[in-house]
DNA sequence: ATTCTAAATAATTTCGAGATTTTGCTATAT
DNA sequence: ATATAGCAAAATCTCGAAATTATTTAGAAT
């Protein structure tokens, strides 16, 4: 049996890891076998998801995945600038030795993960990691930020920014210059330089600004 | 009879104006009678509501307006001043001639309300007025920002920044400064002078960020 | 062949009752 | 007096069936 909580998860989890295509219909009464609950359940959650912007929505024709969309990838990123430039400019005034020492542990974990997937044939089975690790470097460069808005206001339009990449992410043929990126941000943020940090990040994800990712 | 929409706009319009106390508990079985619908109805409009933050949601003990909060203002200033910066900045570089005849007319007719405001005795009854006319004006700066997701954002912080003010805004004794303010606004905008303006939305944004607005 | 209409089918939304959980109250013991 | 346990009342959550609305299909007319 899966609690109301479970459902959510388990959702956004699919939604932000090619586990619906793009512009699917979300039918609650066909995901109510899957989850064993009644339909009304799996509506909440449907809800719930298309207000961070997850799934879409119309009155009487129900819930959709959204479509993949070049604009709003690119729409997506400015938004990642704008909140981990600034974020992480703050972590610099304020995190102190502890979030240098998280942020550190992230790098270091992402790294590792990095260097694997760069040297092995097949990457398919570190995809699950790399994102997560992927994601929780990000969220560490911001979390000494001093401001809860910021970090679930980033968290909502990271979640999107996913969304959108899911499929486009699983070659890996940027990772080379992925693992330089990282190890760029970490060195600026760990010099307290909050120009360069700036600069890093708007650098590492100018790739996403020329409207070719999406392409397959 | 009411239409689903229609609960939720309502439900809206009265947390981020006076229509409810911080922190009162919203029950759906009360609410129900107000709007000659069921409690599920209600109920999920609550839960829309709640994942823009406009209303406090938790497991088994129902939903609740948020308290007020010094520390929460000070980030939805931070957020706003992120936002319009970028957007008014954004809004310069490709708004054009069009952009600017509607800065021009939402200033002209937020300006006319506030020195009727400023000149009268009782201003009670201008005060719906001046929150519309306030937030029409901040919309449309941002407007020609040609990201669709930056003016969603801003409107999800906004309605939350309105929402921590919603009583202590009502007295006005604020609206000489503001008056000149929101003049320089518009003319740095219309100089296209992106520094200036930015540094001025954040100079007018300033006053919430010591601490100081949410006393009675 | 195409367009329009109407019926049939399928999907979505509303609703209230029953099940579950929390909250408030009272009595008892320390 | 304070704390605890048990009980009663109230609030919240789940669910499937009924009502509403959209979509598809089939047939008729141009």
């Amino acid at each position: 049996m899966h609690t109301k909580i479970d459902i959510y998860s388990e959702l956004r989890k699919r939604l932000t890891s090619n586990g619906f295509d793009h512009g699917a219909k979300l039918r609650a009464e066909v995901l109510r076998d899957e989850f064993k609950c009644s339909a009304s359940a799996v509506r909440e959650a449907l809800f719930r998801l298309a207000t961070v912007g997850l799934v879409n929505f119309q009155e009487q024709r129900g819930f959709r995945v959204p479509q993949r969309s070049g604009q709003k990838l690119i729409e997506l990123t400015h938004m990642r600038v704008l909140l981990e430039s600034e974020g992480a400019a703050m972590s610099i005034r304020n995190g102190g030795i502890a979030w240098e020492a998280r942020l550190t542990a992230a790098h270091h974990k992402l790294s590792h993960i990095e260097k694997r997937i760069h040297a092995s044939e097949d990457s398919s089975g570190l995809i699950d990691l790399w994102f997560s690790s992927e994601h929780e470097f990000h969220q560490t460069l911001i979390s000494a930020c001093g401001s809860e808005t910021l970090k679930q206001t980033h968290s909502v339009i990271y979640a999107q920014f996913r969304q959108q990449l899911m499929k486009a992410d699983r070659k890996f043929n940027f990772i080379s210059e992925n693992i330089r990126q990282h190890a760029d941000i970490l060195d600026a943020a760990l010099a307290a330089d909050e120009i360069l940090t700036r600069e890093r990040i708007s650098d590492h994800l100018a790739r996403h600004l020329t409207g070719k990712t999406l392409e397959d």
